[in-house]
DNA sequence: CAGGTATATACTTTTATAGGAATATGATAT
DNA sequence: ATATCATATTCCTATAAAAGTATATACCTG
């Protein structure tokens, strides 16, 4: 880990969306198609904020049928994994990131599309 | 501190320069001109940065003569403190941060200009 | 007050990012 | 093979950020 590589993780922390998404993740891995759902937004911008942590190795996905499934990277490196951790301590403050988690869990997680 | 304040503090460490003064400001109080030392960048790259800096809170300035001395805010929110942390973890290994705080140590910090 | 030093700001150009509309791809179902 | 569903990509526009040049401000000294 260099200093151009932690900046770029920071990139990658600094939009709301992707913040959104990666608290969304921290809980287990989702499908597109949920993460939209909880998030309440267009299909193309959740695309194009997971390319984007996926290209920067902060996510990975893996196709199961019709459907993305996309989850934190394994072994992800140090820094990301404490502010993760913050984003979590933060998520029961916070009135979006406590909404997202509470439409998480309301959600039926068993359907086709997301893994158990 | 809610998801746009932290999106906000995330924006400032997204970028190299302001990542070097904020390690350097972790290991104290300094004036711009000694930034512009270490850092070998131009006054306008330095101040520019700082004031971004400033205008989010992550550091204050106070005047001295002729001279601004800048730091880490008091009372910087957690997530800040931890962040500096690691950034000065990694700055054992980093060859940026690591010449950019061996230059800090080499320099006469006795001068006028900057606090002892 | 004039001149010098340290720092900040305004203006400009270039590049990056975010987001939308439309389209493409890849998989499934009939 | 065609239609459909889920997701990705392309193209476009608007906005933000980075960095440089030039200029302004604030303070100090004589």
């Amino acid at each position: 880990m260099n200093s151009d590589e932690l900046c770029q993780v920071y990139r990658c922390l600094c939009d709301k969306t992707r913040l959104r998404i990666l608290n969304l993740l921290s809980d287990g891995a989702l499908c597109v198609c949920h993460l939209q759902e909880i998030l309440d937004e267009s299909q193309v911008k959740i695309s194009k904020h997971l390319a984007y942590l996926k290209a920067h190795d902060l996510v990975e996905s893996e196709r199961k049928a019709n459907w993305m499934i996309y989850q934190i990277t394994k072994n992800a490196n140090p820094i990301l994994e404490k502010n993760l951790k913050c984003l979590q301590d933060l998520s029961s403050e916070d009135p979006i990131f406590k909404t997202d988690i509470k439409r998480l869990h309301a959600m039926d997680t068993s359907a086709a599309c997301c893994p158990s």
